[in-house]
DNA sequence: TTGTACGCGTTATCAA
DNA sequence: TTGATAACGCGTACAA
């Protein structure tokens, strides 16, 4: 121990951590400075912990880790924690319910100071005993029906409009709703904004429903569009889906964008390679805002607004058109 | 706390460990067990790190979150690390070596157990010292120069190999290679089975290097592949540098797979989107792995390999030829 | 079978 | 300006 090697026991602390209520002789602190990182003395952050009662951790809530939206978003969230001294503990939920609850527990017990959670179902007694216990969070893409809760997210319903008059626009009139699993927010407010859409420009959409955000999902729901008659144009609640109804197109033997306009959501690196149209969401802002918005929580920071909404933008790629045009909301 | 609402200060402990030693009456052991619940005693994993010195924690060192390669692994050890109860802290250095150091030593403050160290680049002094302390690391899909390294890896040399024969096969005489940076291990080792390949094959292949594992890395690099005649094939050293390519050659005025063949490295999700011939390696498979053999060396089991080196396979798809060709590597 | 005492490595507080 | 003390919440050796 430093101490030892040294004089004293506790001066240490005070010189290590140079706050302006401390006044020490350059002297002294000049000897412990050089013992320190002679000795290579490294201070444990679990004995911190235990004694200041905050971790300075962060638990991060994620239905899939390999998802490219949610990984540009955990990296956000990551680099911004870490700009602010906070670590962050990564879990996979599989947007499992039992998986969550007990990763939450484990979150817990290794008193993390706060969580960020993007799981995605929206009946959710976790964050609910969250809620109830005082337990600070921020919802990402996502709500959970606590009127006071941090959430950062985008105008879902908004933006799914935007799709459907952009799609409108380009002359389509048998347009179908590839739409996120209902148990979701996320899911029900894309779809919504697609109902809204249809019934203010006055066509029908058709709508299946996707088992979860997933290309397979997507794959599996397209396909009973296209036993009858199919649509000129496909909405897939995220891009995942959307890639998974372009699946089911082509197996059906259409062809994008020549036989099927075809649009997607969050503007994952796949829909750029691809060349789908989709609505542009910015993943790390939307991680970095998340953890931001925690950590002020957490420092007891003034909070002006519990809800964030970012930004969005249609975004047309040649799955829908031939040239860029790109518009603004919120 | 649960002891002064029932009785006992730390007969708490015992019930809530149970181990062998331990011999509780039954009757003690519901009370104990009945107040823990009803009170939602929750134990300091922190406490408990302190008094017993380890964590059950992993940090996890990564260039890149957002890379979907490295987001496989880091899915897969993640997985695999919270099934043997341990946890992990995710950081992410943009393979800049003075992120990569602080890191380190945010994680070894944090006293976690072990490291998973993704990161790729081969001088890299912050390793050597955690081999000098004895602190446990495992290098995934890279190495470090050290001959006791735990490792996980894949046979890189081979494999770049078979990715030129395949090319030869198809009846490519003009071949190109964007390696990788050279300052990683990985690029190294592709280079290098390439080189191999074309000695054996008695063909000559033009390289140029890539100063980033990324699209932009291998998008500027391969640009310089087309000043004069263009190659009729390239292999990228991974998938992100054959998407670079790829983009270069279009500029060009190339086609794919009409006037150029291209490969990658590591299957991605991306490879299979755009229809890129690689080289699978199973990246959850590669994570897991490397969490087991971490955990496997600090709960002191046996560890009869230091080095596993994962399956890999060619994968042809459309990107080189109409039919799916499979051939086993190692 | 269970209670007591101590220490893990910090830092806040108080005394010197 | 700095040393001494206590406490954070747990596990364990020892005593009862």
């Amino acid at each position: 121990m430093a101490k030892a090697a040294l004089v004293h026991p506790s001066t240490v602390s005070r010189v290590l951590s140079d706050r302006p209520g401390h006044t020490l002789r350059p002297e002294t602190r000049a000897r412990v400075l050089a013992v320190v990182d002679r000795l290579g003395y490294r201070p444990s952050a679990v004995a911190r912990s235990l004694r200041l009662k905050r971790t300075l951790t962060l638990g991060m809530l994620v239905p899939d880790i390999a998802n490219t939206f949610l990984a540009g978003i955990i990296k956000g969230a990551e680099v911004a924690a870490h700009e602010r001294g906070y670590t962050l503990i990564l879990c996979n939920t599989a947007d499992l319910p039992e998986r969550e609850a007990t990763y939450i527990r484990v979150l817990r017990e290794r008193q993390v100071d706060g969580a960020l959670v993007a799981s995605t179902r929206a009946a959710d007694g976790t964050i609910d005993d969250l809620r109830d216990d005082g337990f600070p969070f921020v919802l990402v893409n996502r709500a959970a029906g606590g009127a006071d809760d941090l959430v950062v997210s985008v105008d879902n319903r908004r933006s799914a409009g935007l799709v459907i008059e952009h799609l409108v626009e380009r002359g389509h009139t048998r347009i179908a709703h590839v739409a996120g699993p209902r148990s979701t927010t996320t899911g029900a407010e894309r779809l919504s904004g697609v109902n809204d859409a249809a019934r203010r420009l006055g066509i029908s959409i058709e709508v299946v429903e996707a088992e979860s955000w997933s290309e397979v999902g997507g794959y599996r729901a397209a396909r009973q569009l296209f036993r009858d008659i199919p649509p000129t144009a496909i909405f897939g609640a995220n891009d995942l889906i959307a890639l998974g109804a372009l699946r089911a197109a082509r197996e059906a033997g259409l062809r994008m964008p020549d036989d099927l306009a075809l649009a997607g959501f969050n503007d994952t690196p796949e829909a750029a390679l691809i060349g789908l149209t989709t609505v542009h969401v910015d993943q790390e802002e939307m991680g970095a805002r998340a953890a931001s918005l925690l950590i002020a929580q957490l420092e007891g920071d003034v909070i002006t607004e519990r809800s964030v909404v970012l930004p969005a933008e249609l975004v047309v790629r040649d799955s829908t058109a031939r040239r860029l045009i790109q518009r603004r909301i919120a």
